[in-house]
DNA sequence: AATGAATGAGGTTTCATTCAT
DNA sequence: GATGAATGAAACCTCATTCAT
């Protein structure tokens, strides 16, 4: 169940420079030195530099999975369903703000194996939306405009401002009124 | 006094395989080969692989900049301005979709250098926006959602779904209509 | 403690390549294929080229200093100083004769850079011998044509007739007798 | 007879770059470009960068010898043929000194074939001094002592110092004053 | 004679991966 | 489990030379 501390540090520090400087690069040497390991070990965790990533990519998908399917659950008004769900998948985000980044950005620059893994995780985002506004007569419009707000939320704030992840969260809060003010 | 026909050639094929590929994956050797030119002929033109990738985005940069220019001008309502001036860039996008993929996803998970070249020409869209919206009190928040929104057609339309490009016009101005109703 | 046995069987290769066909002519590929290692196994210990060269250089420099600092104590007269001193630069120069010959010749055919080493070190050799020589009126002069009959007896005996070092160290004597006799 | 012009720039830029950058450092690219003719037309003249280089080697070499000539007959003191021809050499060497310095130190640096040059050259130099000397009991000695001290007077003065030709030559004419005093 | 764009062999260097210890 | 020196395929880039105009 736990992973043996030297796959953790070998994580943490792939995670560190994957986001610093992209996937081409950070070399395997990097993430050894950094990691305080022989460049040997790596590969008694890790088949390739191209798994730890994937193995990355996938624990980011799967924890925001667990939010979705937490928040899809229970049976609040549509907007108190999304502040909340935003608000934690925020918090997600700023924890995890390295791999997100990974997850948000990094997927799409690679070639299309990888790009899969985002576009397939996105619907999931989607899906969720769709079900939340279901009584909104303009769901799909609604679900787009919301979706691209918050990435850019995350864009500016997570890439560059580097806000406190409150007012992040205050300010999709805000957005989220003004779009669907008046929507049933 | 135009470029000449090999440039143009290997700037085509760059651009092509950087979009299809990526920086990384794509090797000098891709590029030539496509362009059907020997792999020396290639460093008569650029200094390096750098170099040409550069220079499609400062290509990409400066077109967009032009309908920045363009449209920032005249004395229209808010609404027409962004309609037309979107459906201009989306026309553009359309044309230059390879490249503009570059622009906008591409230099967001390289290094630092090429995230400043992204961040730079996007304050120039945010200027835009926040001029023609200049009468309207959450103009901050306005932009945010348009150019959120607008990025996500892009994203799941040029990226993946392939509609054509008047649908994708369609639902902009739908979502433009929806998010500035009411507003003075 | 000592260098790994890789590094010196790659120094001695690249001393003896240089040394044959001269810094340009020898490819790092020539130095690996001698020395019995893999391409890649060179940048393990040098990062370039011209580092490789730069380190041999500074090594031959170091020695012939230790050479000069140990001849330039003690109380014997000039003569005596200069024939000792003599003597032991050339059991070192053909002891180290390839790399000498990269000290000596080399480095005045390349460019500014390498020849500024040259030009350094040659320094201590003079003053070397116008400490030796302070008490004759034409130490100057004299240095000059000793510093030159010492370079023409290395270059005519290690570079091409390869007589037995002791015959040119005696006419090395020879020529010491002829030059300073009867000078004070 | 007379060279076209096209062939004089050409080898007046290869000298100039030959001998501040040395054989390796210097691009047909550069000597086409400092002779302003297109890359192309250095083919017309050379066949390739190796014979532009002998045929400046064999300029050198040609003149010196000529030198040689000029002094051998005659039948004046040993001491005063020295001295004119010295003079006249340096002179030359003044006139030529980026050709001579090419054949003085680079042709020392290339490989073997280049090598053999020199070597073949410098044998008409002691030829000249070892007649001269002819009745001197030292010949041998005193030729070694002379040419060594006369290339390091090149050496230091035409590479680095740079005085006045003037002084040089009479600082040459010091030394042989005390080179050959009272010897008979 | 002159041009200069094009060539491509061959050089330097990188780095993911292996393996003996 | 851990090491880190060694590997070598494959990348980037250079530049002497050619050739159609």
């Amino acid at each position: 169940m736990s992973q043996s501390d030297t796959k953790k540090r070998l994580i943490n520090s792939a995670v560190k420079l994957f986001s610093k400087n992209g996937y081409f690069n950070t070399k395997v040497s990097d993430i050894v030195k950094d990691a305080g390991v022989a460049q040997g070990t790596f590969y008694l965790y890790f088949k390739s530099k191209e798994e730890i990533f994937i193995y990355i990519v996938e624990e980011i998908v799967r924890k925001i999975k667990q939010q979705t399917e937490k928040f899809s659950k229970g049976d609040w008004p549509a907007d108190e369903k999304l502040k909340n769900f935003a608000s934690s998948v925020f918090h997600l985000l700023s924890e995890y703000k390295e791999v997100a980044k990974i997850y948000f950005f990094y997927l799409l620059c690679t070639d299309e194996k990888f790009q899969k893994i985002h576009f397939e995780a996105e619907q999931m985002f989607k899906s969720f939306y769709l079900d939340v506004l279901k009584s909104y007569e303009d769901k799909e419009l609604l679900t787009d405009i919301l979706l691209g707000f918050g990435k850019r939320l995350f864009e500016i704030n997570f890439l560059r401002d580097q806000k406190p992840i409150e007012e992040v969260i205050k300010e999709f809060e805000e957005g989220l009124k003004l779009i669907l003010r008046k929507e049933k």
